[in-house]
DNA sequence: CTGTTAGCGCATTCAT
DNA sequence: ATGAATGCGCTAACAG
């Protein structure tokens, strides 16, 4: 059992060893400062010679940082977030800096741990998906006091971090587009099932929802989850709704309500249109086909590590970006054919 | 803007502020030793009197600890892998050690940066799903050389690592119970549709299958993904199969099984059967519910906290914690009844 | 271009 | 029980 054998090779050891100072040590590794081939080389040659790894612990309490970016998401559960953590993974890969991801398991204190950890571990970037529009301020708030922090896909209002995201409005907009294109709205009734408005994705896609479709339209609120989708597709039946366009705020709730009303005899599409928003995950399971609004995770990914890039040449002005998602064509609803 | 003000009340200002020597400061927040409760309190005092926090930094530095778990998943987007992440993070939060996930996305030199990130921040102790079962050995190796390594669910085998996972083999038997109970196994086909035979735990239920089931059943080998599931679906409908009983290596597969079926005509549970593995994540979105083997992955991650507690005090011995799962009754297989 | 020196913040000797 | 001194491993400032 070799286990915690700790590494002892030191800098000190590759500069005796290749017989320099340590400084040039420092220097040959990091290719900071110029310096004569030769030199170089043979500290290179020493230090692999040697087997030797720079202690990240001992350049971190120097330099006061860490090639290290965090993330935190309120809940690994739920595929959009996921779906949104791997992506970003595979964006910062190629850049200087390593990815660690936090779960908040959707709670306030749990998130304050995970600011706390961060900014404890010197990260150069937290990027954060905040659980309460509200209550997550001061959370933001610690984090922005310390570091460079970009919000995503969930914005608390008032703080001075930056924000990632989708432009929920336009979303909303292209879904009333579609539906009005292919539906007789007047005949059917159109009904919102909505996730937790207290986050402000959740709240921006209600108000999308209202100002596209108008007043007058039944609106239930609930959770970002499955189970909300299942409850919620037993209200709308509950009702005395036997058909109608049901647009979702987020692809788990979509899946719910499409299990649900298929459980109870409700088919889709010929009875039921539903509606999703997200995209990304596991929605290309559902059964039909999900039409939903994909957000652009690729390009918030790029938008985060570019953000995060330039922050370490200067310190610019706090950006808001807002980018267009797309509305994906599935079975789950008509399309003009 | 306040970004990247950088905290600068350290232990001397708070030695300082509250009349005593740094050490003594370490030891009333550390409360290692003994010491006069008035003290005591008057630094305690001093130090939330400045908004004093210990540098994590500093103190990994000197203490070569970090109070720091790392968790490694080769994919995110897998709702199993997720769904683990969050139950151990969840189950880390009580104790003293913070859980950091990174996602190696299924790539092996991701997989090595990762270990290797984790050993530079000098974690306690590292949990690692291996990618692959023979090729992560060199990355699980470098691991074990110089932390306290536990590999989850899949193993690979000969490295001198703690293992925690499920008995895959009693999962199948609970299958084949199941199965030969409630099917006529001589009249229909039984198909297994496996995952990534490169994992310890893919390969476990393959040879589960095989060995309960007998040979002379129709084998398909891919990957741990829904893609695969609605792939090996169109295989087993293009072998004129339409009936039989579908044995999936995860849910996921499972997944994608039924919908393509689905999609093509055939009926679940009439026609079809079709049995799932994992029985955490997104699962119970299948419509019909999904007949699964379920983890025991509150045990598992239970199991790893307790591992980990321990070898702070004792370095034990190599740990083989073989879980037991159940089986979980959905409607896409029928019931004695 | 390279070596010497100092100090990041802390916990731990050793001395009292 | 407390204080003074040391050094974890590294890089930045300063000399040369």
């Amino acid at each position: 059992m070799a286990q915690g054998t700790s590494r002892v090779v030191t800098m000190a050891d590759v500069a005796r060893h290749a017989g320099v100072s340590p400084a040039t040590v420092s220097r040959a590794l990091s290719g900071t400062r110029p310096m004569s081939p030769e030199i170089r080389s043979k500290v290179v040659e020493a230090a692999d010679d040697l087997g030797y790894r720079v202690n990240l612990v001992g350049r971190m309490l120097r330099q006061r940082r860490s090639t290290t970016a965090g993330l935190i998401v309120p809940d690994l559960d739920n595929p959009f977030f996921s779906a949104l953590a791997q992506h970003l993974s595979r964006t910062f890969a190629p850049s200087g800096h390593d990815l660690m991801i936090f779960s908040a398991d959707g709670d306030l204190d749990s998130e304050l741990r995970g600011v706390q950890s961060f900014v404890d571990r010197q990260v150069d970037a937290l990027i954060l998906i905040p659980c309460h529009e509200a209550e997550s301020a001061s959370n933001v708030s610690y984090a922005t006091d310390s570091v460079m922090t970009i919000q995503l896909d969930r914005r608390v209002p008032g703080t001075d971090a930056h924000f990632v995201g989708c432009d929920n409005s336009h979303g909303m907009r292209l879904i009333r587009d579609h539906v009005s294109e292919n539906v007789d709205t007047e005949a059917q009734p159109v009904i919102f099932v909505g996730g937790d408005e207290d986050s402000s994705s959740g709240k921006e896609r209600l108000e999308g929802f209202q100002r596209e479709f108008g007043p007058g339209h039944l609106v239930l609120s609930g959770s970002f989850d499955a189970k909300w989708g299942i409850r919620a597709a037993n209200e709308i039946l509950d009702h005395g709704h036997d058909a109608g366009t049901i647009v979702a705020a987020a692809d788990v709730i979509a899946l719910g309500v499409m299990s649900q009303l298929h459980s109870r005899g409700g088919r889709v599409p010929e009875d039921f249109r539903v509606i999703g928003f997200d995209g990304v995950g596991v929605f290309h399971l559902a059964h039909p086909t999900l039409t939903t609004v994909r957000q652009p995770v690729e390009a918030m990914s790029q938008a985060i590590v570019s953000l995060v890039a330039e922050s370490s040449e200067e310190r610019g002005k706090i950006e808001q970006v807002r980018l267009e998602p797309e509305l994906l064509m599935g079975e789950s609803s008509p399309s003009a054919a």
